[in-house]
DNA sequence: CCGCTACTATGACAGCGGTCATAGACGTCA
DNA sequence: TGACGTCTATGACCGCTGTCATAGTAGCGG
């Protein structure tokens, strides 16, 4: 909500965004793209004359971008940043959302993923290309705090992996639950990557460091 | 494929799933689910009076259960159980299915949460129950493994949710590379659950223990 | 005023999808 | 045989969706 200040074709795109990751590519409509923009529905041919499935794909591409910026800033916010603490933050920004604005939409590129990676080819492309994104920036900035560069992207991937999963079961449940248990388990294992660290704290009893406890 | 030889209503559920996770669940028609499972069209309105809601929720449940067997299964196949072991079996059963009959189809409880869950409660419901009863599987199986009681449900719920989000990664990219990721960078940590481990194996560089590398 | 481009405004269309209504086939039991 | 319950068969309906066609408006340079 709150729809900036934008051209009506970036209204459009963010609207698109907004509303696939609430309903489904497939049961978002474009009239309801187009009244959810404040845009007239004309616009919609002169924007996108490659349709829907360009509206899809710029709304993906979108999102893959914003979860891009969205790591860097949640870098610049940690005081002492540890991979760990990013992940926690990066998790934080859902349970967040879902406590206060309730368990209405997850992420876009899953939901472009799941209903469209067989039928448009384009539109799996998107997907592909945003994972990939945010992967990168995940994975530049554990390289930023230290993490050995061979280590550093399929942390990044192990990251993404199971934030996604855990936004599912937390919409599918209704409850933060899934999100809070992965940012737990998973961030002493993130911070024994560090190159300072030994073999790592015992997993999943980190003694005083309560970096993944949310709230 | 090879639908098995049970009734036309059991048919009808599972080809149901197999639509659902291909296509999702809006871009699944009622037609062609019975023609996927040879049966007649009328018979939907009879063995399925609740309409589609129903028979998606059943085919939910249908997927929820296989799932949870499955790890049974997988249990039972290992000559020496360790979660990292369990957790490779679970990400190879999809590298296999990808590698073997492409990237055609994803989880279709995922698939359901994605399209349902803010529309259909029921449906939602069904996708939670589904995930429970999976989540359910593997923690008994860790349990039996000797994981204590309080950090098997949670390392559960992490191997889920990676897993499925690795599944959509991979779908994505048309590349086992998520699966195969997660697999090795979450082997040693599962493995470093188990009571006789220290402070576990330094994570990624487990020497000689190859069973998170698939292939 | 003309011409041009950018954008908006509607109505129509063709297709599909879930659902309903109705009726037929088939076996079983009285 | 006839009634009954189970299952199958098919056509119709209605709402929705993406897309197209057509026309209108606004601003602007000339």
């Amino acid at each position: 909500m709150a729809v900036p200040e934008r051209g009506p074709r970036e209204r459009m795109v963010f609207s698109a965004a907004q509303l696939i990751r609430r309903d489904g590519v497939s049961s978002t409509g474009m009239r309801d793209v187009a009244a959810h923009a404040r845009a007239p529905r004309g616009s919609l041919q002169h924007y996108f004359p490659g349709g829907k499935e360009q509206l899809v794909n710029e709304a993906v591409g979108w999102a893959g971008r914003y979860a891009g910026n969205r790591v860097a800033r949640f870098l610049a916010a940690l005081p002492e940043p540890t991979p760990g603490a990013l992940f926690a933050l990066m998790v934080r920004q859902w349970t967040d959302e879902y406590e206060t604005h309730g368990f209405g939409g997850g992420c876009p590129v899953a939901a472009a993923t799941v209903d469209r990676a067989g039928s448009a080819d384009s539109t799996r492309e998107a997907a592909s290309a945003a994972f990939t994104g945010w992967t990168g920036a995940v994975a530049r900035a554990l390289a930023d705090m230290g993490v050995p560069a061979e280590r550093s992207a399929p942390l990044a991937t192990l990251m993404i992996s199971s934030l996604e999963g855990a936004i599912l079961i937390a919409r599918a449940e209704r409850s933060v639950r899934a999100l809070t248990t992965v940012a737990r388990e998973l961030g002493p294992l993130l911070d024994a990557a560090l190159p300072g660290a030994g073999s790592g704290p015992s997993p999943g009893a980190a003694p005083g460091s309560d970096a993944f406890l949310l709230e």
